[in-house]
DNA sequence: CTGAAAGCGCTTACAG
DNA sequence: CTGAAAGCGCTTACAG
């Protein structure tokens, strides 16, 4: 393995001053640096990451906690953890990853070993093991999410209240009258992510703000149930005609699915839009408007945000991004 | 932040005492590895991990490098991910994960500074830069898959062949003549994984070898794709009365639910089997014989062979592990 | 069975 | 603007 030693001889410098070429962290001549680059690409030289962890208390990777619960839906999640580890790339950075079976001891032990600089909360529920530990640490952390108790804590999330009021809004604009929401299996608000029921009760208070009728329903996974719910939020007379999904893709294509067998058409009979969905509601059956969830925004100001930490000070915050409108065309007046 | 030497000191003891008392590394007096071990609770004393990769040239960490292609299937490509992580961390280990953008660079560079002391490679393509790039690097490496050129690696993967074969001869025992494979979307054949064209041959290869017609389609993930394939697959005639699943989970619902609308019951008119799914079958609309592909066994066996080349020679080997066949009732004679 | 000490490869005050 | 050197916290021969 070549040192730091090693690339000291070949540019003829010391080896401070290679780190500090490499480092930037003092001024050095144009002529040496380049000397010094010269030699670094030709000897292929990598620092090697164990010395700079010791000697700079610096680690260069970020401790990334996702539960994949059975119950969550895998691309969404997915999503986040690739975003996460690129946007920590883009900082230099590494991502280590924690999964469930070891939230809370995983997280102490890279923190009090020092294998990480930082750490990113994914998927936290309302009252998460994990935020409670993580307050605790002194290791900056940024939690993707909020929790019901956010003292102390440095969150990021899309605004997804602010995401229910817009697509609600939307519908009542366009002069509908009955509004339903199709959700989450019922086990992700019992005991799941945070967003669904922060999803579920600004829709009701917003239709509720602006006159309207509001159903909420929460199919199971499989296609029977998915049918059935959108069944019974359109109603027995079919007097719903705003229809709101916050759900998996597979459920939003069935839904799609039944209206067509039904006859009824998108937006002609029914209007449709899509909130929070992690993909492109363009391409199902119907593009479909919406209000995304883009994992990259999260995480990008996710990782910023520990960075900033690592940088100095940051006081807790519990930042909410504001959501996008993007139409597609599925929103019309009722008939 | 407590060191070794607070340890020694709590303990009365040298700090080599209290390493070799943590790492067993040499033979200890009862007595003083209980006092060491008290000293270490009591402080709650975590060795530092840069100074044990320095030090040790050990670094604890696995580098998994997981390419989340757009037109992969999410669920089962995070379960490979965690399943590596979780047989890592019963080696002690913890996992570094790689994402797509960075294949084989990110490979380089945690190899040659150090940091990862393993790789696992997952979800290979026939034809994969990384395996190419792994070849080269030195470090104790496993291929979960099986690319075209082996040479010099050592793979770990279900025998998808001998899977497909099993539901072949499940099928032509119970008296079916001709059959069907419902595969994934084209892409994935001509620029993924490299499992898929391994079932697909294996099935029509067995189907010929056993005399049986067989039929191949590749629908795309979208519901009305996955119609028009099955009912291709039945037959104008629906004489195809064997089906073979070889996709993802929404589509062999609704292939499915499709049988259900056209009255086709199951086995009584059509018999199907799921081969290498990640999920569980019995949980269909149908509860489907499986010849299922377990993340875990294959990670598990992935990491112990990065630990068994940690500790000695391990030659280049392709390991196929052996398929099951899990019956729920969803084969019978034909009609 | 245990200890004193070298050394792993860096970063960063400290000097000049 | 650059260099010599201390020191980060371990592991592991080397002694006894």
């Amino acid at each position: 393995m070549t040192s730091i030693h090693d690339v000291a001889r070949a540019a003829g410098v010391s080896i401070s001053t290679v780190s500090y070429a490499l480092s930037g962290k003092r001024r050095i001549t144009e002529t040496t640096r380049r000397k010094v680059e010269d030699a670094v690409r030709e000897l292929g030289y990598r620092p090697h990451a164990g010395a700079r962890m010791l000697a700079g208390s610096q680690t260069f990777i970020l401790a990334v906690t996702e539960p994949l619960r059975s119950y969550t839906y895998a691309p969404a999640h997915m999503a986040f953890v690739l975003a996460v580890a690129g946007a920590a790339r883009r900082h230099d950075y590494d991502v280590l990853l924690l999964t469930q079976e070891e939230a809370t001891a995983g997280l102490r032990r890279v923190t009090s070993s020092r294998l990480v600089d930082g750490i990113v909360v994914l998927d936290v529920t309302t009252d998460d093991d994990r935020v409670a530990l993580v307050r605790t640490l002194d290791v900056p952390s940024v939690v993707v999410g909020v929790p019901a108790d956010t003292d102390g804590l440095v969150c990021v999330d899309l605004d997804f209240e602010a995401a229910a009021r817009l697509v609600v809004d939307r519908l009542a604009d366009a002069g509908h009258r009955v509004v339903g929401l199709l959700g989450h299996p019922h086990a992700v608000y019992v005991q799941g992510s945070n967003f669904p029921p922060r999803v579920r009760d600004a829709f009701l208070a917003r239709a509720q703000e602006r006159g309207l009728e509001a159903r909420f329903v929460m199919p199971e996974r499989d296609t029977a149930s998915a049918r059935a719910a959108v069944t019974e939020l359109l109603g027995p007379d079919g007097d719903c005609t705003g229809l709101v999904m916050h759900c998996e893709e597979s459920v939003q294509t069935t839904a799609l699915d039944l209206l067509r067998e039904r006859g009824l058409a998108v937006p002609g009979d029914v209007s449709v839009v899509s909130v929070a969905s992690t993909f492109d509601t363009a391409a199902l059956p119907v593009p479909l408007d919406v209000v995304p969830l883009v994992p990259e925004r999260s995480c990008d100001r996710a990782v910023e945000l520990v960075m900033a930490q690592l940088a100095g000070g940051v006081e807790p915050v519990v930042e909410l991004l504001e959501p996008t409108y993007v139409a597609h065309g599925s929103v019309g007046p009722p008939p």
